[in-house]
RNA sequence: CGGGGCGUAGCGCAGCCUGGUAGCGCAUCUGGUUUGGGACCAGAGGGUCGCAAGUUCGAAUCUUGCCGCCCCGACCA
């Protein structure tokens, strides 16, 4: 899936970038729904642009610092707040282009004192991050709440139960922010919640994001939830009963900020109010660690067998695992197969290879794809095969000719967006 | 950056203390026997022992410097 070619830094080898790409894709549908509009900046951007802001001294160490040949100073980009802001100055002169909000999916660096646990703490790492522009701070609040609900939804698509939490606005500033945190015991920081958040209904695919969300954030942050250094031990005892108190570890996946006009004073990112006035935008930005969230699933999704995929970001849906490559039936059982499920549009792996059976199926278990069929020539005297279903173990003999309809409607039915 | 550790075949490791020219398991390749839930036998290929300098007749092994990586801590999507 990934192979380390240096300290956090990773390559994604083909079954690791599927997975990538399907994480990448829905948090790309979601934003899309919640009315974001995608963009792409550089990687590299100028030192000159960090100066405006005061952050080119601020951040310190973490940045990567680059010279050009003709010794200009440039950086791998940790984040895009300056460069947004100066794209948004440059194009956008009145409120009546208000709000705005867009994002863009691309590599940052960041680096990291020490990078650890794979791809969850990664000196580079996609992360899609979003931006938004508004008149004041009541509209931003409606921008903050859209991406607040887009979150909720695109980790749910994942699979993840994300629990919204009070967040301290670190170094990017701001006093409104929310750390979306996934339980999983190896996660990195404590966490302390109320139970009845977890049970929360998250909200469905055809919710309005042009109406007032505020009733779902007020929902999802009713109950006592924060981080490592944001949780107070008084506070948690008294509003939330012994029976629903929740303390474990959590992975932080995404991280929203409302900041104000923190960027876009220095950096003069002025719009016409409707007196005519020059007023400085509202600003937040809204991140999600998009490769993150591959180790983040992995940690909420296996067994000591392997990985244990969704189907939503599962690399392929069905493994096909031929018993006997080489025997004309059961070739040919298994590429009709193939062929059949593709048509269905199920993405499908095909192991054809020669091993024996019992390391086919170790193999398969370790990729962990939802759906595996198995296929030998015994079965197929009787025209069966084995449909196993990874994530329960459960198997269940199938014939082989409605299977191609049966697994893609399985295939289908996981995946319907709610 | 402070503390600890590691670098030897694709992967995981032994050998280093006590210098004598590199080995094990897995993987790979060949042949055979097997074959329905991590097979067995026989054989083969694959290594500038992280890099450099030094000590020595001789360095994976000793010394020094450098580089890389991992773990614990403060920081972070």
């Amino acid at each position: 899936m990934i192979r380390q070619e240096g300290a956090g830094i990773y390559a994604w080898l083909p079954l690791g970038f599927r997975v990538l790409k399907k994480i990448e894709q829905i948090v790309r549908e979601e934003q899309d729904r919640a009315g974001a509009v995608e963009m792409l900046m550089p990687t590299i951007q100028q030192a000159e642009l960090w100066r405006e802001s005061g952050r080119y001294d601020a951040y310190g160490k973490e940045m990567l610092r680059i010279t050009d040949r003709s010794d200009r100073e440039m950086l791998f980009g940790p984040t895009n707040e300056e460069m947004i802001t100066e794209i948004f100055r440059a194009g956008i002169r009145s409120y009546k282009s208000l709000p705005q909000l867009l994002y863009h999916i691309q590599w940052k660096f960041r680096d990291e004192i020490r990078p650890r646990f794979g791809v969850m703490r990664g000196r580079e790492f996609l992360m899609k991050d979003t931006y938004s522009f508004d008149i004041d701070e009541e509209s931003a609040r409606r921008s903050y709440n859209k991406m607040f609900v887009a979150y909720l939804r695109t980790f749910a698509r994942m699979g993840l139960k994300s629990i919204p939490m009070r967040a301290d606005t670190g170094p990017i500033g701001g006093d409104l922010s929310h750390e979306f945190i996934v339980l999983a015991d190896t996660g990195e920081s404590a966490v302390f919640c109320d139970k009845r958040l977890i049970d929360l209904e998250v909200p469905a695919k055809d919710t309005d994001f042009d109406a007032d969300l505020q009733p779902v954030f007020d929902q999802f942050t009713a109950h006592y939830a924060a981080t490592d250094e944001m949780h107070d031990i008084e506070t948690f005892e008294a509003k939330v009963s012994e029976s629903d108190r929740v303390s474990a570890r959590g992975i932080e996946i995404g991280h929203i900020f409302y900041f104000g006009t923190k960027y876009s004073v220095p950096m003069k990112a002025f719009v016409a109010s409707p007196d005519g006035k020059d007023v400085p935008v509202h600003m937040g930005s809204y991140g999600v660690g998009v490769s993150r969230l591959l180790g983040a699933i992995i940690e909420a999704y296996h067994d000591d067998d392997g990985c244990k995929w969704p189907v939503s970001v599962a690399p392929y849906h069905v493994g096909v695992i031929n018993l006997k490559s080489g025997d004309a039936a059961c070739d040919a059982a298994c590429e009709a197969l193939y062929a059949a499920l593709e048509q269905e549009g199920v993405e499908v792996l095909y192991d054809d290879t020669d091993a024996r059976a019992g390391e086919k199926f170790a193999r398969m278990d370790l990729i962990g794809l939802p759906y595996q069929v198995v296929i030998g020539p015994r079965g197929l005297k009787d025209g069966k095969i084995e449909i196993k279903q990874r994530s329960s173990g459960e198997r269940e003999e199938h014939s082989l000719e409605g299977a191609p309809a049966h697994l893609a409607k399985r295939v289908k039915d996981a995946l319907r967006v709610t």
